[in-house]
DNA sequence: GTGAAAGCGCTAACAG
DNA sequence: CTGTTAGCGCTTTCAC
């Protein structure tokens, strides 16, 4: 798979110039060359459709071109949005994008960093797999690595962050639900992870929650893994200890959202007017289901080109030395699911 | 980014040996190295955290250990399991995935093979965007590059394909509507791109109904873009055309399964009772929907994964020099879509 | 304006 | 069992 076989010397030789030339002409110092002998070796290059061999020019400059991206989960759909945003950045930008999945394992995670760090990636964006893992990323950041972390934070605010706004929009939506006409909200949500981000979400149900109802707590339903069979329980009993009363779910994950509905399937509930549903996020089949699923919609392609910004600012200096945070900013979409009346607001 | 500023150089120093001790142990070749040697060598690569450079590395073995994957699109959720399963497959053989997105345009995707192999990946995964747009990929190939085109196939069989069976099923899935009691079966697709997929699912239709009905083209709607507008008009027509008549669409995409649905929930139709539905992929939401969607899953991990077997293998010459060609077998979920008798089979 | 030569960090042929 | 030496293809002083 290389390339080709000519090199610089074979350029060099047919254009009667020496490699220093060429290498200049490549590299676009024309400053003190004649037009003459750019013209040629224009010519020559051409002619021999000559492509210089990137790794030779990485081992001299330390550059490689190459910015690596570890997400939690490459399938998420959420997450692809992200990816796509950076790749379309970087690319526009001259670099490619190396990309591995840790599955949610910070094993694998640590694995993946570490080869691509031996790989001369010149910048890593992560999407963290446990907010206290991270002392891998501070020893190679203190060696002078350049590293933006990616809708998940950690526990410590030493690297430039790009997240969205989830605590203060879960807070948001739940208000929301209450200010619509439900009288109790619960919280359905997959399980916490070691991730900073549904634990906003998780803490913002509860701390809103207190201003409508005692004890949230008792209405906040965290389901391992993702089968159907434990949020039909958790709705089952979440239906029953409210009964007669307007009850809404705030489903905290997708996965979450699918199962919830699945399950308000399985026990016959129409949505809206047995259970009022709001969920993250906002993939194409929430418009349909059940006449539109209200749903948080995070920028995240926005988050991917934001993240790769900020890296590559920060791979050319230019940028101050102190952690920079960024936090976009998400959009409630209201729909079907939460109109319990005539006029939702 | 430089991982360390130790070379083999030092190393070797260090534990006072040459730097061709020091590179035979990096690269596993005891065979004759006194276990002192050995010991010491391992010892002063510990102390030293000397991680080899592997620009160096590949620029003498002119292998980077870096396979490139260009798809049609990132952010399709089919797509996001072949990229896993290819990557899956790379890393545990040791290789690095560069991901780049053509959008469905031949231009980008020109653009961007070519400028992986100038950072000298040594394979190439394709989703190709267009059928007959391969010249480049076949100059490629004849100066030997290793390439596989992943789902997407071109019209001359000179490279090798892992994909599904397009065709085959889509037949069968067309049978088995009618089997079922269906009437009349419709097509639902997105434009159909200059992609080959499409058209055999398409052809498909158009081979398979012809049994049935007489002139199936009158019910293959194909639809610019993606919205549902176009959609909801052809959905009508359809149902005007075929009234009273026990009618389904068979939708060629997710996106036209969520399109279709869409509409039908416009047009106030009841699934099944009034519209039998079939689609394209098994996504989450299928499941969901109007009591579950009736769908075809390609085995999209595994086709990355075989793509990945496949093109390592090459790069390995461990593989015969005639194109291969793998097809994966798809499998037909029948839901309460489809569902129009009390037992559907 | 242009070139000669040294060397990036590593590997491999050839000696011994 | 180990070392010497010559590059891989390119960039970059320093000289002319």
């Amino acid at each position: 798979m290389k390339p080709n076989t000519v090199t610089i010397g074979k350029v060099s030789e047919v254009a009667g110039v020496s490699k220093t030339t060429v290498s200049r002409y490549l590299n676009g110092k024309y400053e003190h060359m004649s037009e003459e002998t750019k013209n040629r070796i224009r010519a020559v290059i051409e002619e021999l459709d000559y492509r210089p061999n990137s790794i030779a020019r990485s081992l001299k400059s330390q550059k490689t071109g190459l910015i690596g991206v570890i997400v939690s989960d490459v399938t998420n759909p959420v997450t692809v949005q992200l990816i796509k945003g950076i790749i379309d950045y970087c690319s526009r930008e001259g670099y490619q994008v190396v990309t591995a999945s840790s599955n949610e394992k910070a094993e694998k995670e640590r694995e993946y960093i570490l080869s691509m760090v031996d790989r001369q990636v010149e910048g890593l964006i992560v999407v963290v797999a446990d907010y206290n893992e991270f002392e891998l990323l501070e020893n190679l950041r203190a060696s002078g690595a350049k590293i933006v972390l990616a809708d998940r934070t950690i526990n410590k605010p030493i690297f430039d962050v790009v997240t969205t706004d989830n605590y203060a929009m879960s807070k948001h939506a739940i208000k929301t639900l209450y200010d619509v006409g439900f009288d109790v909200v619960g919280l359905f949500s997959s399980e916490l992870l070691k991730s900073n981000v549904r634990l906003a979400r998780y803490n913002a149900f509860i701390n809103q929650s207190r201003e409508y109802i005692a004890n949230p707590e008792a209405f906040a339903y965290v389901l391992q893994g993702d089968q159907e069979e434990g949020y039909r329980v958790s709705l089952a009993d979440f239906m029953k200890k409210n009964a007669g009363k307007k009850v809404a779910a705030f489903a905290s994950t997708p996965m979450a959202t699918l199962n919830l509905l699945g399950a308000a399937h399985e026990l016959g509930l129409k949505i809206p007017e047995d259970l009022g549903v709001c969920g993250y996020d906002n993939l194409h089949w929430t418009r349909l289901i059940s006449g539109g699923i209200s749903v948080i919609e995070q920028p995240f392609y926005e988050v991917g080109i934001e993240s790769a910004k900020m890296l590559i600012k920060r791979i050319r200096n230019e940028i101050e030395n102190n952690p920079q945070y960024v936090e976009l900013s998400s959009k409630l979409i209201l729909r079907n699911s939460t109109c319990i009346y005539s006029n939702p607001l």
